[in-house]
DNA sequence: TTGAAAGCGCTAACAG
DNA sequence: CTGTTAGCGCTTTCAA
């Protein structure tokens, strides 16, 4: 293979002129003749010239690229984020590429070394669920390259960073399931050192209190991000002897396979136990009972997120907006109970 | 910012030496003595060097980038498929550019364009479903830029493939179905001029003729491949005199939406209507009834798309290989009914 | 065993 | 208006 591509010496020599001119040329710069400047754009689009990105990537120090580190592809969360990112890169002329860390610490090192070496301008970055040391992170603030955390963020850095207000949506949620008659409300929390677990729990816990209900320890379980662990999770909750009236996981994959062994038990949802998810998967709609659910404005974030990354670029190292969004909750059919006076009933 | 990172050149002042020699040294070259070696490896650990691609890429012709572009990003399927092609493309020290097209041929051409003037080496793609005229490929044969098709292919051009044995797979959801006791058996298809919906359909038909039942028309119905034309052609099989018995769905996208369709006409799914989709998503397990669907190796399928891709950079333009996978039925509640008698009774 | 120099494709300052 | 030249970071002859 190897077929070089059409250079501007080639156009220059194919014409006899000096490759300046011709460069000159194709950017429409007034000194060149009107007649030359027609000429070589005419043969550049015959000959398909395309500038050549390393040449100039080389020359003025930048590759127009930003990586961007996301613990899964698959979930509809992250893929609506990156397409924000990509909305605002491309207006900028920069490419995004992407690196799953599949919510392994190693991985994510791994992907941090890569971009780097492929020369991304910067990284934008959602943590791994493992992340629990930052060592990676420090070396691209000391070596000054750009990085902006969404969602799952590292808090003792400073960083600009795109989150929701998750404190206040969990809030939402328990109150909503008071207010539809739950007095036992199952959390299903994340490893304690991310912050969405954090904030999530703490407004959990208050929306307890301003409901005046008191925690029961047993319904506060932790668990990995993942759906064998959130199945694990469930049937504990499922084998108390007062089982909870309403469950709370903090994202939608916790809340699908809590769906499904709430089923195995037999168990009826909402009536006997609601289930409210958060982010809002787009299967949320597809699953029966339809997942009540926290929504994300995801492409929003992913905006947010780019335009932080470029103002990081031009303010520099000083820079380090935290922004917050707010949330929605959706509510669908997991978490409305028809039978609220059989409900009220098992008020503890 | 703008922090130029270390260069070689900075290593070689620091030490006083050439920037030959530093290169040479980093790279073990015997003819430099072992101390000296030794010195400029540790002050390039120090100084956090890393080579420069863009340099490396000018020099070298390449830059060990291949663009990847898929009809969307939310899917398993292809996040999968991504997977196995990171995987081979990571031994080669390749990296993956990603761009959706979002089943759009206009930001397919688009897609082609960007990857191509960020220099990629080659594509590697999935084909949108709109799309139906290929000068945006044929410019890339034309210049000898390596291409890769899988899952949806343009049969016309001379390029090497992965896709899966979608006919034989289609006559088995056929054939599972009549063993199932279903005899009015639709089909939910997607655009004619793709293969995959071509092939599907030819399987669908030899089944149905291998099963002694004829084609009824209104049974076989087209939509294009998304929730809104899915829900549509299901409503519409349903409004029929004599409704379906059973339903194949394109892929599970389709099976999904007609999933909801049915259990919104409390149409009690196997029972009354078998329900079978094609790819198996991960949320096949989420939905209810789990949904049978037809697996594909979709690891493998973008491993195989990747060394295809390798082996028509090594072997330039004359490389064509088609490869063809197998696929596996995969059964789950929604296509097994329990009561067949009284289905029995419902033969055409 | 090491250094000097050319060249990959491009831009921009400097000459003409 | 157009050409010449230097240089971005690197590898690779060719020279020493």
């Amino acid at each position: 293979m190897k077929k070089r591509l059409t250079s501007l010496k080639d156009l220059a020599e194919e014409l006899g002129i000096s490759i300046s001119t011709v460069s000159r040329a194709l950017k429409n710069n007034p000194m060149i003749s009107p007649e030359l400047t027609i000429k070589i754009q005419e043969l550049a689009a015959i000959k398909n010239y395309i500038p050549n990105p390393l040449a100039m990537g080389l020359l003025k120090q930048q590759t127009k690229m930003i990586g961007v580190i996301v613990p899964d592809l698959v979930t509809h969360f992250y893929s609506s984020i990156i397409s924000g990112m990509e909305e605002v890169a491309k207006e900028k002329g920069y490419y995004i590429i992407i690196a799953s860390s599949n919510e392994s610490l190693e991985k994510e090192k791994e992907s941090v070394n890569n971009l780097l070496k492929s020369r991304v301008e910067g990284l934008i970055v959602c943590i791994s669920q493992q992340t629990n040391s930052f060592e990676h992170f420090e070396i691209l603030i000391k070596n000054e390259i750009p990085l902006v955390f969404f969602d799952r963020v590292v808090e003792s850095l400073e960083v600009p960073s795109v989150t929701v207000d998750g404190a206040e949506a969990a809030k939402n949620v328990t109150r909503h399931f008071y207010e539809n008659g739950c007095r036992r409300i199952a959390y299903i929390s994340g490893p304690e050192h991310l912050n969405i677990s954090k904030n999530r729990k703490e407004g959990y816990l208050k929306g307890l209190q301003e409901c005046g209900l008191k925690l029961i320890p047993d319904l506060l379980v932790e668990c990995n991000l993942n759906a064998e662990e959130a199945t694990l999770a469930t049937r504990k909750l499922l084998s108390l002897n007062q089982i909870p009236d309403a469950i709370f996981g903090i994202n939608d994959t916790i809340a699908f396979a809590a769906m499904k062994e709430i089923k195995k038990h037999k168990l009826p949802i909402p009536d006997d136990i609601a289930l409210v998810g958060f982010t809002d998967e787009f299967h949320s709609t597809v699953v029966e009972p339809a997942l009540t659910s926290v929504t994300h404005p995801t492409l929003q974030m992913g905006r947010e997120a780019a335009r932080l990354f470029f103002e990081c670029i031009e303010k520099g190292k000083s820079f380090a907006e935290k922004l917050i969004l707010p949330t929605k909750l959706v509510v669908r059919e997991s978490s409305v109970k028809r039978l609220q006076k059989k409900t009220m009933q098992n008020v503890q």
